[in-house]
Order: structure tokens, then sequence, then C-alpha cells
DNA sequence: TTATTACATTGTAATCTTTATAATTAGTGT
DNA sequence: ACACTAATTATAAAGATTACAATGTAATAA
């Protein structure tokens, strides 16, 4: 059994338990968003299930994509750029950007709970979690900056 | 000499030494950036200078913005809402985001090298910077609750 | 000083992402 | 299969940002 089964299974049941309903978009956006290697945005969803669902809405693509993020299924990333990117929940990680191509790439780190202890300590805050990323060049875009 | 002053006057000498004219609109939007405790948006500081320019364009504040933010006076901020934020650039420092209220305040930590050398190390990427935020529950908030 | 040129500002329209709304359709439990 | 409720669709609306053309203003050179 793949993994992308696997999570799939786990997504369908977890929707289950929180009971929302088990829709043919809702199983095709979860289906696009595990396979998927980028971290697509709302649009592109919408793209690339539009020959499967003719005549899908792109308000539903946005009403699910926030329905999995209310259940803990998606995390929705905004990085600078015009639209928000939508990111299945596996296992903890971060993101390294490229910044001459927007690809995304995903690095292990253990997480940072020292910075949300002083962060804590220092503003008084309840630190509930915290978003980190590394920005620069990714290797093909690198490459291609030395052949010119 | 106050430190809003001098930063005031470094950011006017950036300006002459890279070639940006400095009109009265991009003056009043340095200062008002610079003596700003908060983080504002584009229409936050339109809605400032207004009494003072009662003719300018929320163009020339976002055209302006950009500017800052191409010579390095200034940080653009996007976090989940809607509008970005505008941070005029200092010392380097984080940020911590309150959830509930939407406050932002800075908090000073030392620089994240191991992770971008990390991040490096095995994306193959050329690190140039990175960014990282805290989120939580802002100290009148959590009382507010408490209250309740 | 004056003319010239390049850059800034203004006002407005356009674009783009996202959300709201109302009507229709489709899942789900009995 | 029925009834109930939620989801989808289509469309409009909102909000942020950008594009563009016309006007204004600062720097430069004659």
């Amino acid at each position: 059994m793949s993994h992308e089964h696997n999570h799939l299974q786990e997504a369908l049941d977890t929707l289950k338990e929180t009971g929302v309903r088990i829709t043919p978009q809702r199983h095709a956006i979860l289906e696009f968003l595990i396979q998927s290697m980028t971290h697509p945005t709302a649009d592109d969803i919408y793209k690339a299930l539009e020959g499967k669902f003719p005549n899908m809405s792109v308000a539903t693509v946005y009403n699910n994509l926030r329905v999995f993020r209310e259940v803990g299924l998606v995390k929705e990333l905004t990085y600078g750029d015009a639209s928000s990117r939508f990111d299945f929940v596996t296992t903890e990680h971060y993101h390294a950007i490229c910044e001459d191509c927007g690809k995304i790439v995903d690095f292990h780190y253990p997480g940072l709970d020292e910075v949300e202890q002083l962060a804590s300590h220092v503003t008084g805050f309840k630190v509930s979690h915290h978003r980190m990323e590394v920005y620069g060049t990714c290797p093909e875009c690198t490459i291609n900056k030395e052949v010119h």
C-alpha cells in the first residue's frame, strides 16, 4: 500500500470523524494535494481538476481548502506573492523557497522550541506555534546563472 | 539627537546615494514608518498622511513602498491576512504575532545561521536569508480571555 | 535664467484573489 | 426511497494592488 494511499485514507477518516461529508470534489482535491509535490495555489487545483469536474466552481476549491485547514489536514502558506499556497500536512517540516523560479522544497529541522520559549519570555505572549522559511536560489537556477 | 532623527537622516542619505529623489511624500512616508511602533499597511499610511497631503494618491504610497523595499530601507511583511505590512529596517529582529488582535511585537534572537546552513546542505540551495515568526496570544488578549 | 529631460505624482481604471449570496443539487441516516 | 442537511454552483461583490496616461516638479545643461 503506497504512502499516498495511506495519507488519503487517513484524511478521509479524519473527515468522517469530524462529520465532514466526503464528496467527489473533496476526494479529488485531497488526492491532488497529496500526490502534488509542488505547493499549489487554489487556482492550480482548480485548473488541475477542471478536466475531471468541468462544472466545479472555484468557490468549491476555496471552501474546501478552508474546511481542510480547519480540520488540520492542510496548511495555508502565505508568501509575498499574490496567492496562498496549500500544503497537505504530513510530518512537520520547513520550506526553502527559490527567489528566482518560486520552487518550494521541504526540509526537516528539529522544531525551534527554544525560540518559542525566548519569544514567550520577552514578549509575554502565550506562543502556540511558529513559521520559518529560508530563501535563496535553487540548484537549477544557480546553474542557469553560471552559464550566462 | 533622537534615534528617530538618526534613522530618518540615514534613510535620506541612502536615497541620495542611490539616486532616488526625496519628495515631500517620500519624506513623510519614511517619517511615519520610523516613528510608527505598529507595522502599518499601505492603507494605514495613506490614511495617516491624508491630513498633510489631501491630494496624495494611494498609488504613491504603493510606489514608494516598493522603492523603499528595493533600496533596502523597508521590509514587506506578508501574513495570512488581506494586506501587506511594512517595517522600517533597523536592526535584525523577529516578530511575535497575536492571533486574537493582530498585534505585532518585535523580539530579538540570534540569527538562525545553523538552520540556514542545514537547509542549504540538504536542499542544495544558496540560502540568502530566512524569515521566522511566532504566533500566539498577547498578554492583553490573554487577560481578556480569563475575564470571560 | 531658461529650456530640456527625466522622474514623481495623481486619478482612475483594470486586474487579481478571495469571499458572500442565493438557488440548486447531492450525501447521509432512517 | 425520503427527508434533512450540507455542499456545490454561478455569479456578484469586496478588497488589495498594479497599470496607465496626463500632469506636475526637480535636476541638468545650454
